[in-house]
RNA sequence: GCGGAAUUGGUGAAGUGGUUAACACGGUAGAUUGUGGCUCUAUUAUGCAUGGGUUCGACUCCCAUAUUUCGCCCCA
């Protein structure tokens, strides 16, 4: 038997349906929002992730999909929806004429070649919002609580938004040497991870689980000594945008995100479990470090399956569920050709209907129609059909009606 | 990249080095000659992830591979 590559997963049953309710929450929303809906290739070239992502990032130095194609171009799947979205906004300069930001989500899936686990796979599917073209801390504000809107509207009511500033670019630089500085005599005494990171990313050592109650984490230089006076002041209007639209949210130094493009406001969405559902930030050189304009930009990605993983624990089978409407039973050849046509004329007419598709016994047809939860059944039978009539069953009240043929729709309709 | 635990019908699963692999749900057929849901009866894995090996004999022991799962790293 062939098996699913590692990492992969069969979206079905009780997880597509939820799948698809969040898709649709996902619309809406953005249709409120006002963002467009954006979608770049599954893959691109190599370089555009190391210039965007990162060299030094775990992402890129082991966990990326990469190959040559016949061409002998270098391809990387894309393990993230930032980069191509960035790349997409530059070639095709949709900063042109427009001076009001530009606002773009994505729903798409990413790759990375990690050992899976609880909520992670190797093909995984993220939605993201991204906004080019404003450096307005409002915008922060909208972005930051979209994502806090979405998650809560789903059900998700117990989601926190951990929140950080970075600082400008030059200020998180300082910071990052300030930290190498103060932590390398120490170093010996941190875990063997984070004598790593003080190479690789230094900002990380702060959110280490094994040292996190160590006193020379506790004792580190802080963020908040580094920021420019400007930086202090958007993060300040930012909070009191955030606390005007009643988000939770909790500042948390330690939130620096592994991506190295990130400058100024950064956050993730957690829930109570400490479980990240997503995260985000604001990145001011991206666009222009990819060879576009000087164009600011912010956004944030949601991971789906985990979304899914935890609205499953919280939603019952029943409400996502639907219902059927009208199950149409029949057996002979005549009967069938009947079902058909009717089945098609209720379904024209909105009506959620299933006839019998694999030549079943008609008790098999009722139990079938239970299981489906159908309100009413049309029960086709020969003789009645010479009379030009049809039975139409309630399945609640288990009343019969016999209609004429001519009318079951209307008369379905009418019930329904 | 590193470590632990798993893998038995459509599903949940029990099980033992030795003839027919429990039990339950679900499915099918019948009791009920075209009106079900309850009940009863029958039936439902020629096979225990895949490939090797040990053995007189392997679903059971060993090895490898694949996949799943739980951690680390990292991240959504």
């Amino acid at each position: 038997m062939i098996t699913k590559p590692k990492g992969t997963y069969d979206l079905m049953g009780l997880d597509a349906k939820i799948n698809n309710y969040i898709n649709h929450e996902i619309e809406s929303f953005m249709i409120n929002y006002n963002y467009e809906y954006i979608r770049t290739p599954v893959f691109e070239a190599t370089e555009l992730f190391h210039r965007t992502v990162g060299d030094a990032t775990d992402i890129v130095k082991k966990e990326t999909y990469d190959f040559v194609d016949r061409g002998d171009r270098s391809i990387t799947l894309r393990p993230e929806g930032t980069a191509g979205v960035v790349r997409s906004v530059i070639e095709n300069k949709l900063y042109g004429n427009k001076n009001d930001p530009i606002k773009l989500y994505y729903n798409e899936t990413m790759y990375r070649y990690e050992r899976p686990q609880s909520g992670r796979f190797r093909e995984f599917t993220q939605f993201g919002v991204e906004v080019f073209n404003s450096n307005d801390p409002l915008i922060d504000a909208e972005v930051i609580s979209l994502g806090f809107n979405l998650i809560s509207s789903l059900g998700l009511d117990d989601v926190v938004v951990k929140l950080n500033t970075l600082g400008d670019a030059q200020s998180r630089k300082k910071y990052s040497e300030a930290l190498v500085d103060y932590f390398k005599p120490h170093i010996h005494k941190l875990c063997e991870d984070c004598q790593n990171r003080i190479n690789t990313n230094p900002l990380r050592i702060l959110d280490c689980k094994v040292d996190k109650d160590s006193d020379i984490l506790k004792n580190a230089p802080k963020i908040s000594d580094y920021l420019s006076d400007e930086s202090k002041m958007r993060f300040k209007t930012l909070k009191t945008y955030l606390d005007n639209l009643e988000i939770d949210y909790e500042i948390d130094e330690s939130i620096v995100r592994g991506l190295d493009y990130y400058d100024e406001c950064v956050w993730e969405y957690k829930l109570d479990g400490d479980l990240a559902l997503g995260g985000g930030g604001r990145y001011n050189s991206l666009v222009e470090n990819l060879g576009g304009p000087a164009l600011p930009g912010i956004g944030f990605a949601l991971g789906l399956e985990r979304i899914i993983a935890k609205l499953k624990e919280k939603i019952s089978d029943k409400k996502i569920e639907e219902n059927i409407d009208v199950y149409i039973m029949s057996v002979s050849e005549e009967e069938k050709i009947y079902a058909i046509k009717i089945a098609q004329d209720l379904r024209l007419n909105n009506v959620i209907t299933e006839i019998n598709g694999a030549n079943l016994s008609l008790k098999s047809q009722f139990k079938i129609a239970d299981n489906l939860g159908a309100k009413y059944l049309i029960i086709l039978n020969n003789d009645d059909l010479n009379k030009g009539l049809i039975t139409v069953k309630d399945n609640i009240t288990k009343e019969e009606e016999k209609v004429d043929e001519a009318v079951v729709v209307d008369y379905i309709l009418g019930v329904i």
